[in-house]
DNA sequence: CGTGAATTTGACCGGTTTCAAGGGGGGTGG
DNA sequence: CCACCCCCCTTGAAACCGGTCAAATTCACG
């Protein structure tokens, strides 16, 4: 595993970074890695659940997810709180910003467990995304996949039920850590709490865990603590579908 | 009314057009109209609940909504259907095109009424959207506003009781009506079905029958058929914040 | 007036929440 | 090395918000 448990960065290159081919700029790395090394101000260790960017700032870096989990989420006085997406490791945070100029967040971000940063400044970050078409374009598909996604997050909550929402959710999620080889057979490190699961699908913690119990006695999910295995997609699919 | 109801398109250029300074080219409009105009490739009128544009496809133009309203949706097979947001008169459709090339639609655009649409070749907006910082910052300014739209309705959806979800919706509909002048102390026109308002809050038409009608005994709301009145601003922004 | 669409109302149902208590596992300190 | 503790998961029972089904009423419009 890339994260330190004593606290101090891993001393990585972009040159050697396994996750550098995954991210937004994967093209450009690929083929001048020491630029992108040159122009990466920072590497950065964050402990779990600690606040990442405040809703309402103007961000001045971005971050490339090293290693770890972090959430955009929006919260009400009481407490009530929507988380709108996870974040994993070779996400840009925020994505947005690359192309919206002096982007100013309507969410907040918080690392949800042990989080490793590289960040950029934004000003750099145009350098190399504004430089060709084909990086241009890379933003706007990692892009066009955030918003895909969070419209049909969007369809779950108002439109599917307890079981469809949490199959929909498990299914996003396994995908997009497979295409960053981060899930091998359906089998991947999930750090998520059950009430994250429940703040990010418009339920309580206590339905999620009788939800996530069901998909457990069918025989279509495996977990524990850490660690989530999808052992039937097909099922998972059809359960997500219909429901 | 802008409306025509004869469904020949209003002979109107962007000079005259009352509402060109409210679009994400308002200041353009303003400084060289007749640019615009020239740019204009075709001024249509659409029946209502008629599809605009499909999920999937990759707009070639873009569109300014003249007058009526429509709304952007995904849908699933047995026919649920979440609507993600309303356009109303002077939005930019779709605007996310203006920011990302090749933009995939990752839903579907379809009138609610009547609606008239001036539509622009994208090639020839991105020549007005890219030329000055200031028409950049415009773009941006209105893809945040959208942004936070959607994100404040998936917190609604996700963890506001119904009362709540109704009350911030009329409250957000109202804010931008009134910035386009479309809306005079609290009162303006909403030809939205209360199917309409379930499918965009996650609710049932019956309950959002029902909402409605509480926040009309508690003299917060008025409405019939094509007209709504906030009539008690602060209750209702109490209602929305509580609930 | 007549017709169909939209709103409104009533009775009942059920998915999800709420409240509350019990259990397990991993880390820490004695 | 064991005991304790905290966090999280798990389970049960009861309540409730919102859904479902169905019928009545109103409204726009021809």
């Amino acid at each position: 595993m890339p994260d330190q448990q004593d606290g101090s960065p891993p001393s990585i290159t972009c040159r050697e970074c396994r996750l550098g081919r995954f991210t937004v700029y994967g093209k450009t790395v690929a083929t001048s890695p020491d630029f992108i090394n040159s122009r990466r101000r920072d590497v950065r260790i964050i402990a779990p659940q600690r606040t990442i960017l405040r809703e309402g700032e103007v961000p001045t870096h971005i971050h490339t997810l090293y290693s770890g989990w972090a959430f955009r989420f929006i919260q009400l006085k009481d407490g009530r709180r929507q988380i709108l997406s996870f974040h994993i490791p070779g996400d840009t945070i925020p994505l947005e910003s690359l192309c919206v100029s002096g982007f100013r967040l309507p969410f907040a971000v918080r690392s949800l467990t042990q989080v490793t940063l590289c960040s950029f400044l934004l000003a750099d970050s145009m350098e190399i995304f504004q430089t060709t078409d084909a990086q241009r374009n890379e933003v706007s598909v990692a892009l066009q996949r955030h918003i895909a996604n969070l419209n049909h997050r969007m369809l779950d909550i108002g439109r599917r039920s307890a079981l469809g929402r949490v199959a929909q959710l498990l299914l996003e999620i396994e995908s997009r850590l497979k295409r960053r080889q981060l899930s091998q057979n359906g089998a991947f490190e999930f750090p998520a709490r059950q009430e994250h699961l429940a703040d990010a699908l418009g339920l309580t913690t206590v339905y999620v865990n009788r939800t996530l119990d069901r998909l457990r006695k069918l025989d279509v999910i495996a977990f524990d603590r850490n660690r989530m295995t999808i052992r039937n997609f097909d099922r998972l699919r059809e359960i997500s579908e219909e429901e």
